[in-house]
DNA sequence: TAGATTGTTAATCGATTAACAATC
DNA sequence: TAGATTGTTAATCGATTAACAATC
């Protein structure tokens, strides 16, 4: 353990290992070793110990990782044990998709509201909300103080309105839009454009 | 350049310069230099130029690299000049936003077929196509050739569901549920689970 | 030519792995 | 106790960066 910075990539296998985790103590499962986690995740047993051992020591030699215990520590350096509220920009079919999704409670984010500048979507339903205006977005978020939110505008819009979050106060943000946004450097981007990620794999084919 | 292995992390890489680069193309932009893109994806110059000159010398000293030449390049690397059929199997609401989706085919792929095992979705539409009777699927995805598939149904049936894909002959998954899943050493998965993505941000919140 | 920028080398930096004492 | 597995150290491995000759 120590209080020197943690690398990004320890913290990037954190929400891996914790999914991980959550399979397992839906099965029942009470315990696990670094040996098993590591196999189901794909990184070496020397790796896990290593990355969780950063936080402090979880473990107890003879028995490995008491799992509920693990997912709870893991729940609190995630700072996922709250819920985030979050908004929505761009009411299109992704959108709409995420705004309907009901796996994001229990990892610790809600939606809170979504947001669209087409006036023929405004006062539409997507999911349990009612698509809001776009002109209103930036006092909305900020008054709601919300930090994160998911971006599924078209590309050539992503970069003003990214811009616009960044003014409202957020500090997170799942980009859908398949551009590089440019941002500050304390605000927090990550991208979900699907053809990047099959792009990644096609060099292996 | 070389003929040795090229790691991971540069391939990985790759996809971004692309999409970045598409963007400058768009712009009517005709050359740009590894500083520039650097900037605009955020990495090194130095970074830039390592990567690319992997695969040769597509620069020019004195003036950079010509945008449509590297975009050329780039995607023979990557083998996106030409088209991948895909297959989505889960008709739910990112399944059906995945079949929409017009930013597949200038990207190098191309939705074939949709999914489900649903006999109330079996034969409905979403897009322009008819959703197919999962039960069909490995069949139907082997007679077509298809290796690439985007996986969006619930966690339960996820690893079933790539057990049979691989069996089809799939041999890349983009995989939409919130699950690690157990693939042979030579069929690649990318993750898109939107909650543990947003867990990557929430620790730095 | 002078200025700019590549491709590449070598140095630095950081991450992974192997090994093992500690201990449950 | 014997077996298993952690947390941690040191060694290894690999990736990034800085620097610069080459050259457009």
């Amino acid at each position: 353990m120590g209080t020197e910075k943690i690398p990004d990539i320890t913290i990037s296998r954190l929400p891996i290992y914790l999914r991980a985790l959550q399979r397992m103590a839906e099965k029942g499962l009470q315990t696990t070793s670094s040996q098993e986690l590591g196999e189901l995740v794909g990184v070496t047993a020397a790796q896990i110990r290593k990355d969780i051992s950063q936080f402090g020591e979880f473990g107890k030699q003879g028995t490995g990782y008491n799992i509920l215990f693990l997912i709870a520590q893991l729940r609190e350096i995630l700072k996922v044990n709250r819920i985030w509220d979050m908004a929505i920009i761009g009411a299109g079919d992704m959108g709409r998709a995420l705004a309907r999704y009901q796996g994001f409670l229990d990892r610790g984010f809600r939606v809170l509201t979504i947001f669209d500048k087409d006036a023929e979507k405004i006062g539409d339903k997507a999911g349990d909300f009612i698509i809001q205006d776009a002109a209103r977005m930036v006092k909305k978020i900020r008054q709601a103080g919300i930090k994160v939110a998911m971006l599924t505008v078209p590309v050539a819009e992503a970069q003003e309105v990214t811009d616009q979050l960044v003014q409202a106060g957020v500090k997170a943000i799942l980009n859908y839009a398949p551009i590089n946004l440019t941002v500050p450097p304390d605000i927090h981007v990550q991208y979900m454009d699907p053809a990047t990620h099959l792009q990644w794999m096609t060099y292996y084919l």
